[in-house]
DNA sequence: AATGTAAATGCAACTAAGTTGCATTTACAA
DNA sequence: TTGTAAATGCAACTTAGTTGCATTTACATT
């Protein structure tokens, strides 16, 4: 968990270990706020921010952009690496859910199009609600 | 075209005119900037948003948001009426297409998920480029 | 253990997309 | 022509995220 922080090269302070665990530990994808409100109110922003964006580049997480206006982060970094999963959206409760192996199928792109990377986006009702 | 506008309830100013001709005639999705330098720029920020806003409520267009942080507009209103399409973002150019026809068939979501709605983003290199 | 240094933090100020309240103007129906 | 609801223009606001900079800290080296 700590050392995959250091594989990375990046230092182990005491926010980057919390915020790497609770992620972790999430069973979906998480708000800047989300984040703020479990780590303590007295979260710096910047670092917070700063963390994500250092983590995401370093593949521990990945962000998703359900299109709220806030991006939100879940560990693991599938997308870039060729596995592409989708992502549920609850229309009811805004819960955002990483779903593996969701699409299977072939995406037609036109002639000279080249595709790095497909995201889906799916809306619905989860099965809390 | 501008009778479009009558249809769904809209009075024809001229920027609602010069608003729908423009997306009509665009080859792919506008921002707020593209459309605000296309169409000049003394054009009101709020009144601009307002229609695009009641353009997209009235199923004349559709928004598309590309992670970019700034949303983008087409014509058309294909995704609300369950024959969605799906988006092609060009890492290089920034360009977004519509894509027809990309058919991603199954989509597998877990028990008791209900799909609504598939949003599809496709990232990688346009023919342009 | 002491120390040097680059990286990380904390804070405040900033940016930029989009929204809102309100007074004025305009499309259009009567 | 006129009444009125809808649309506009402007300024002020909101909010996610960023940036610059001085201070602190992780951690490698001695
Ligand atoms: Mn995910
Ligand atoms: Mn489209
Ligand atoms: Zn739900
Ligand atoms: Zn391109």
């Amino acid at each position: 968990m700590e050392d995959l922080l250091q594989k990375q090269g990046l230092k182990r302070t005491k926010l980057r270990m919390a915020l790497l665990g609770y992620l972790f530990n999430s069973k979906h994808a998480q708000s800047y706020l989300d984040i703020k409100n479990a780590l303590g109110e007295q979260v710096d922003k910047s670092t917070l921010y700063r963390n994500l964006g250092a983590f995401e580049e370093a593949g521990l997480i990945h962000r998703i952009n359900d299109q709220s206006g806030m991006a939100k982060y879940a560990f693991g970094a599938l997308h870039d690496h060729g596995n592409a999963h989708a992502h549920f959206v609850c229309e009811s409760c805004e819960t955002v859910y990483c779903i593996e192996n969701a699409n299977s199928s072939k995406i037609n792109v036109p002639e000279g199009f080249k595709t790095k990377n497909v995201q889906t986006i799916i809306k619905g009702t989860c099965a809390a609600c």
